[in-house]
DNA sequence: CGGTCTGTTGAAATTGATCAATACCGGTGG
DNA sequence: CCACCGGTATTGATCAATTTCAACAGACCG
């Protein structure tokens, strides 16, 4: 899996990138200058690298908050593909980043990015909106949280991912992908318990809604699922995406 | 209280910028040049100029979503001094913006916005570190609902409101602020039901941590309160903030 | 083949929701 | 000054969703 191929994830950036905002390829070319900094992670492996910022290039990565109980907030996933800053605001950090499983990010030096920010403006457009498209999704994981069921946290939750690995092209055609995630980690993303999880699993396979086995899950009925949970695809939110498909009557 | 001091949202603009930024008093006054478009809300009007920003001069706002079924998701608050975007990322946005109660706003066209940001790199800047503080409160607000218990949550959120009333000089030397919001509505923006926010309040009361009327709220112990749920000041996260007080032990 | 991590299942315990009645508070009009 | 009104908060009783605890089953790995 790590190292499938060396040039994806600036195909992937760019996807992103050129989505949430008029960024050209030629544009895009210019991080070319980048010398390639690759770094490898262990599962649960802390990322902490102030001064630089981090695209992910194969795995997935957590940014999490422990509390001295130790009970643990999953604040999102980041995919192949997404670019973030790992320069804490401040050090004396409480919130971290860890790699979910074996993990390859590409870690740029923000001296460097902001250079060719400075020396393209449209770079730095991009880059700002995707920084907001982040803050789209936070509010995504704020709404699951604070009004869905526990029912409806999970399937708004697998939409959502499918969505985003969708832009990457890293979901399959018939709907499935890949979620390295163990269920204490849904759990501690959802604000749910592992067992829960389990159970909601369960009934969503009963329900032949969806399929899941180990780090693999297929969504059998995309439509009735975005449905369910009022789903809206990040699509609606890219100023560049596709119209929304005919028939959405909201 | 609407229209109590004219200039007074400049200075808490201004207070906040230089907290997370390097902004000089010199350089922020190049906004006078913006004219001053205020405009009036009222209570839980709906909060719509997309092409602009919008500086909150007196009162709440909040933003939200909607469910089909009537369940609301409040996001996040705006206080006195705080700016967003109120243009949608793409039109048919599904999240809204209102007034808590009475509110004015300083609208200020993106367009006028942006042409200072090409002037002044640093208020640029500015905006976008202030951008990164709204997600690190969107991050606060994910802890709360998904880790935290009611109780924790309750408190959680009446520290990080009063923290930040008190970076815009809002809150009274004895800890107190006011906090005109119903019950319901925080019982949305914590996931909880309104019958249960009243329930926690009264037993706040009961123990003497806070203090509430209508709303008014007296934080009769602060210490304790942050102790009970780990509150991270905001300090700590300001790059040009204080030095985090002595005797912090975390 | 044993060890470890992850997922599943059942029963009991808990937190917080819901429903419904009542109290309160601030304003308004008589 | 008092009576009434609408909105908001409080209280009690009951109900439901989800947690916790604990045991067990599967998968993967050396």
């Amino acid at each position: 899996m790590v190292g499938d191929d060396a040039t994806g994830w600036r195909d992937r950036l760019y996807r992103k990138l050129s989505l949430v905002s008029s960024l050209s390829r030629q544009e895009f070319a210019q991080t070319e200058a980048l010398i390639e900094n690759r770094r490898a992670f262990r599962r649960d492996e802390i990322i902490e690298a102030p001064g630089y910022m981090g695209v992910v290039r194969d795995g997935w990565c957590y940014r999490y908050r422990l509390l001295a109980d130790g009970r643990r907030s999953v604040f999102n996933f980041w995919l192949p593909g997404d670019i973030f800053r790992l320069t804490p605001i401040k050090p004396g950090l409480k919130s971290s980043v860890s790699a979910v499983g074996e993990a390859e990010l590409v870690m740029i030096a923000d001296g460097d990015f902001q250079g060719l920010c400075a020396a393209s403006p449209a770079l730095a457009d991009a880059f700002h909106a995707h920084e907001r498209l982040d803050a789209l999704l936070l509010g995504n994981q704020v709404l699951r949280l604070s009004r869905l069921t526990a029912y409806e946290r999970v399937i708004h939750l697998l939409l959502e991912l499918w969505d985003r690995l969708n832009l990457v092209g890293l979901a399959g055609p018939d709907h499935s992908f890949e979620m390295p995630v163990p269920h204490t980690m849904l759990a501690d993303m959802l604000g749910l318990s592992n067992v829960h999880i389990s159970r909601t699993f369960t009934r969503l396979r009963e329900e032949g809604l969806v399929e899941s086995r180990r780090g693999q899950v297929v969504l059998r009925d995309p439509a009735t699922l975005i449905e369910i949970v009022e789903y809206d695809p990040l699509r609606n939110w890219l100023p560049n995406g596709p119209p929304a498909p005919a028939g959405n009557t909201d």
